[in-house]
DNA sequence: AGTATAGCGGTACACTTGTTCTAAGTCAAA
DNA sequence: TTTGACTTAGAACAAGTGTACCGCTATACT
C-alpha cells in the first residue's frame, strides 16, 4: 500500500501518540500538546509534520479548526457500530408495543445483521413466553425488527390477528383477499387469515439468542 | 444498553448530535457547533446543557479545552466493534472443525452479544442442516462458541458424541461418570453418556439468525 | 563553491472557542 | 400574587489554538 518507509521517527512518533491521546480522551491533542509530548519545540514543526502525514494518508485535517484531525489507517478503524432501541417485549397476546423514540434501553448490533435495512426503521423486542416455539423463537430471544405495515411474499413477519388477538411470527403470503401465514416449522399447517383481520407490524431482520 | 431518562429533550438532541459528529469527523463538536446544530441561540445555554450531562453522567469534560467532551454511556465509542472468525460449518455427521486463524470470513459482532467471554476465545460456526431443531436452532443460524473442552452444568455446549458419531447442541450436566446431555426442547428426554464418549467443543455464547 | 531542498525553532498574529456576567423569561409551589 | 429554582439569551472577555513568516542548519546535487 503506502510507503510507512517515508515517515520520519518523529512522524511515526505522532503517529502513537495521536492513538494514545484518542483512546485516552476522546478527541484529538492540539498542535502544542503533539509537540510537548514528542519534544518538538515549534507549533510551525508539528504543523508541518502533520501536513506531511496527510500527504502520505495518514491522517485528515480540517482547516482552522481546533484538533480537528482523525487518523484515517492507523487508528481503531472507524465507529462501526449501530444501535437500535431495544422497545419492549413481544407477547402473543398483545401487539407490538409502539416504541417510544429515544426513550429505553439501546442494542448494540453490527451493522451486517442489519443488513440492507435502514438502521432508523430497526427495533428490537424481546420474546416473553414460548409462542413463538413453532417459529424456532424462545423465550427471551431478541428479535430485530424493521418497521412496516406490509410484507413481501416470503418475508417473516410479525402480524397482529385482529380475531384472535394475538401475536406471531409467521412467513407472510398474499392470496388475493386471504392472507396465508405460514410457519416456520414445516411439519405446521399454515393458517388462512383475511386480509383485514391481519395487520402487520414488522419484517424481521434477524433474531438473536444470548447464552448468558 | 443505556437507560435515558430526566433529560430534557434539548439535552438528548445534544446527545445525538454529538454522537453524529463524533462519527462524522472524529473528534467532538464546539459549544457553537452545537448551538448551531440544535437551535440553542447562545453559547452560555449550551454550556450550561453540557454540565447538566455530565452532571447527569451523559458526558465528561475538561475545563477551558476546546472540544474537550466524550460521550461516555451513549456514544458509538469509536473502537466498539469486535469480529470473530467465522470458521466454518457444523452438522451433527461430523465434529466442529478447527478453525484456522486469520484465514476465512470474519462476523462483526456487538461487544454485548460475546458478553464476559474473551474475544479471542470466541469463534462463530454456520449451522447446516435441521438436526438442531430440538435446541432451537434452524438451518443456516449462526452459532456463536467459546472454545473450551470442559463445560460448567448448565451450560449449553456443543459436543461431540464419539460413539453415535455426531455433534449436538445440548445442556451439560456431569454426573459422576456419565454425563447427561439435556435438549433445550423440554419435551424430549435427555440422554445419558460416558464421560469418555463425550467431548466438548465448545460453549454456546450466542445464537444469530438473519431474515435476509 | 554555489544552490536547492528538507527540516527545525521562534515568534507574532488572527481566529476559534470556553468562560463569565447580567438580565430576562418560564413555571410550579407557597 | 409572590417567591424561588430552573432555563434562556446576549454580550464581552480571556484563554486556547491554528497559521504565517522569518531565519537558521544540514545534506545532497550540479
Amino acid at each position: 500500500m503506502t510507503k510507512r518507509k517515508g515517515l520520519s521517527a518523529r512522524q511515526q512518533h505522532i503517529l502513537r501518540y495521536m492513538d494514545q491521546y484518542m483512546g485516552e480522551h476522546g478527541y484529538p491533542p492540539t498542535i502544542r500538546e503533539i509537540g510537548a509530548a514528542t519534544h518538538i519545540n515549534s507549533t510551525s514543526v508539528v504543523n508541518y509534520n502533520l501536513n506531511k502525514l496527510v500527504q502520505a494518508g495518514y491522517l485528515e485535517r480540517r482547516d482552522r479548526v481546533s484538533r480537528g484531525m482523525r487518523l484515517v489507517k492507523w487508528g481503531r478503524a472507524a465507529d462501526n457500530l449501530l444501535r437500535v432501541p431495544l422497545a419492549g417485549r413481544i407477547v402473543a397476546s398483545a401487539p407490538v408495543e409502539a416504541y417510544a423514540d429515544g426513550s429505553g434501553d439501546m442494542l448494540d448490533v453490527a451493522p451486517a445483521t442489519l443488513g440492507n435495512n435502514p438502521p432508523g426503521e430497526v427495533f428490537a423486542l424481546r420474546v416473553q413466553g414460548d409462542s413463538m416455539i413453532d417459529a424456532m423463537i424462545a423465550d427471551g430471544d431478541i428479535v430485530l425488527l424493521r418497521r412496516a405495515d406490509t410484507a413481501q411474499n416470503g418475508e417473516l413477519v410479525a402480524v397482529w390477528l385482529a380475531d384472535e388477538e394475538a401475536t406471531t411470527l409467521k412467513r407472510f403470503y398474499h392470496e388475493g383477499q386471504r392472507v396465508r401465514l405460514q410457519p416456520e416449522n414445516p411439519t405446521m399447517d399454515p393458517i388462512y387469515v383475511d386480509a383485514a383481520q391481519c395487520r402487520v407490524q414488522g419484517v424481521v431482520v434477524a433474531v438473536i439468542r444470548h447464552s448468558h
